[in-house]
DNA sequence: ACTTCTCGGG
């Protein structure tokens, strides 16, 4: 049992003190650790604020404390502290104070303590050595330094493989990290729960199901999937697979779950089935669970994509309750739900109370403006962005390349299109090449949309022929039309919607020898074109529609407003699409 | 008595 002794512990005057104050020494470090172990920072604070005398294992304990309970900045502070007091630090003192570098990504600070532990002699001590190459991998922008510290490694223990293997894949290179974790294995290295977890996230980062399942399988037969963060990671992997009946099912059979479990759960189903993500929410509190920040992000997104404001403004109540508007990821998922959900306005709102804002909060709401047709708002947030000194990537520029083009700025996307290699050196990416696509597409500029697929450095995929196909539709082009059909076919044989686009392009075009033989072909393959939906909150309630509904008691007088409306937009001279909409179905009431 | 590597948010 450990107890607190101060500098009023009457007894130090006697002869033993010496020897007593250092038993009170030991006795109040084995505190300090304990109380940093049970998540009590400042108490353990307290006690070594009243210590009488404090050697360098105390001070290791209250650094080493810090940096495990995520004080990165107590940590360095205390350790200039011990400095100051001319207390040299050892091996164990420099591995703690080093990681606190890498928690804060103060590469200069890592460096100067990797000159310190050359100077103390410890800098080829394994912690040390391991704590350094994990600070140079993850701080560093590039593994380049890394990779050189471990291939000089004279020992390479199971810890400078994870660290090596995570590092790789937090950079985003999953496949170099799977790469090491084989070449780990052949040198005969022993599995351990830290290395299993990180090679299951490696295997999430890219998609690979075969392979996670694999390493599923190897953590049952050693036993590391008992431990949490490999079970965890299993449930993550399962999810970014989009093997959620697996994910599920593993979920189901956890003996343990804990707060990270439930949040990965959630983030896991948010896209695919958001419902389930709302009903984890509820299950959760039934566990005893208390949902945090990261489970109402996720929370918020389902929202987003469930487009359910009033459901969403019930969330953002919560949120608000429970204190979590300050937190800048909750505050992007936030302006995105609100924009997904049709409610810019509210969008715009809470982007303008953020305290802190990221290049996501702006991509974000430059997204919702692009959503809602606003390309003028859009190019101006952009332009406001970058004033305020924030750098941007490829997804801001998707962003307002593709808010250009839904609002027909043709001039303003293809200018932001050249911006991101003359001015910003962003390389542009398979999916800003579909936006530049679309928009040329739009603006009927077929050849130069066609152009610019033969050029671009990436092997065209379906939805960058897809959005030249619909703009072939947009605008009558038969020809190039049925190029991007082929090309889309080649790809994906069986694309029902690919034949019923381009006998609509047909149909438009009157080609009707065309038109009738590819809706023989659609006849012919047997499939059916997967039909779109939309769906409504009304009242309490989320209505669905689909085409030639008649299931929806509310057919009748959904057809009834629909003529109301075309007649409305004819009666005002709006140009509707409805000709090629004619030949694929005729309205179905009762 | 003190040390390194693992899991969740566009």
């Amino acid at each position: 049992m450990f107890y607190h002794i101060t500098k009023k512990v009457p007894f130090r005057k006697f002869h033993y003190d010496a020897n007593f104050s250092k038993v009170s020494t030991v006795t109040n470090t084995k505190l300090i650790t304990d109380y940093f172990y049970q998540g009590f920072p400042a108490k353990a604070r307290q006690v070594f604020d009243e210590m009488p005398h404090r050697d360098l294992v105390t001070w290791t304990s209250m650094i080493s404390g810090y940096t495990s309970n995520a004080y990165h900045s107590d940590a360095l502070a205390l350790f200039r502290d011990m400095l100051a007091a001319g207390v040299t630090p050892n091996a164990f003192t420099l591995s703690s104070v080093i990681k606190a570098c890498k928690g804060m990504d103060l590469q200069t600070s890592g460096e100067m303590l990797h000159a310190q532990a050359v100077k103390h002699g410890v800098d080829r001590q394994e912690y040390v050595e391991n704590s350094l190459l994990d600070m140079y991998a993850m701080c560093g922008r590039s593994m380049s330094e890394a990779r050189a510290v471990f291939d000089c490694l004279m020992e390479k223990s199971v810890v400078s493989w994870t660290t090596m293997i995570a590092a790789y894949t937090h950079h985003g290179d999953g496949h170099a990290g799977i790469h090491l974790f084989r070449q780990m294995i052949q040198e005969g290295v022993e599995l351990n729960q830290f290395v299993c977890s990180i090679v299951i996230r490696a295997c999430a980062s890219i998609k690979n199901r075969i392979l996670g399942k694999q390493m599923h399988a190897a953590t049952v037969k050693s036993g590391h999937d008992k431990v949490l963060p490999v079970g965890n990671s299993i449930v993550d992997m399962y999810c970014r697979c989009m093997s959620l009946l697996e994910a599920e099912q593993y979920f189901n059979e956890m003996h343990e779950k804990d707060l990270i479990t439930w949040n990965t759960m959630i983030s896991g189903f948010e896209q695919a089935i958001p419902q389930v993500a709302l009903s984890l929410l509820i299950k959760m509190g039934s566990n005893d669970v208390t949902p945090n920040c990261f489970t109402y992000t996720s929370i918020a997104s389902a929202c987003a994509n469930m487009a359910v404001l009033n459901c969403g403004r019930q969330v953002h109540g919560t949120i608000i309750r429970r204190g979590f508007v300050g937190n800048l990821q909750m505050g992007n998922a936030l302006v995105d739900m609100y924009a997904k959900c049709g409610s810019i306005g509210d969008s715009q709102k809470v982007f303008n109370e953020m305290s802190r804002k990221d290049l996501i909060s702006w991509t974000s709401l430059i997204n919702g403006y692009g959503i809602h047709g606003y390309g003028k708002e859009a190019v101006e947030l952009f332009d406001e962005m970058i004033i305020s000194g924030i750098e941007p990537d490829s997804v801001a520029f998707m962003g307002v390349v593709s808010a250009c083009s839904h609002a027909g700025l043709i001039e303003e996307g293809l200018k932001y299109f050249n911006l991101m290699k003359t001015e910003y050196n962003v390389l542009a990416d398979r999916e800003v090449y579909g936006c530049v696509v679309d928009l040329l597409g739009r603006a009927g500029k077929l050849t130069e949309a066609y152009e610019l697929i033969q050029r671009m450095p990436f092997k065209p995929d379906e939805s960058i022929w897809g959005a030249l196909l619909g703009a072939c539709k947009m605008h009558k082009n038969a020809k190039l039309g049925k190029i991007a059909a082929e090309e889309i076919l080649n790809l994906k044989p069986k694309g029902a919607k690919t034949y019923v686009i381009l006998s609509d392009i047909y149909g438009s075009c009157k080609q009707w020898d065309e038109f009738a033989e590819t809706k023989k072909l659609i006849k012919e393959t047997g499939s059916k074109k997967e039909a779109g939906m939309s769906w409504i909150e009304l009242r309490d309630e989320v209505c669905s529609f689909v085409v030639g509904d008649t299931i929806s008691p509310y057919t009748v007088s959904i057809y009834k407003t629909l003529r109301v409306l075309s007649k409305h937009m004819n009666d005002s001279g709006v140009v509707s699409d409805f000709n090629a909409l004619q030949h694929n179905f005729e309205p179905v009431t009762r």
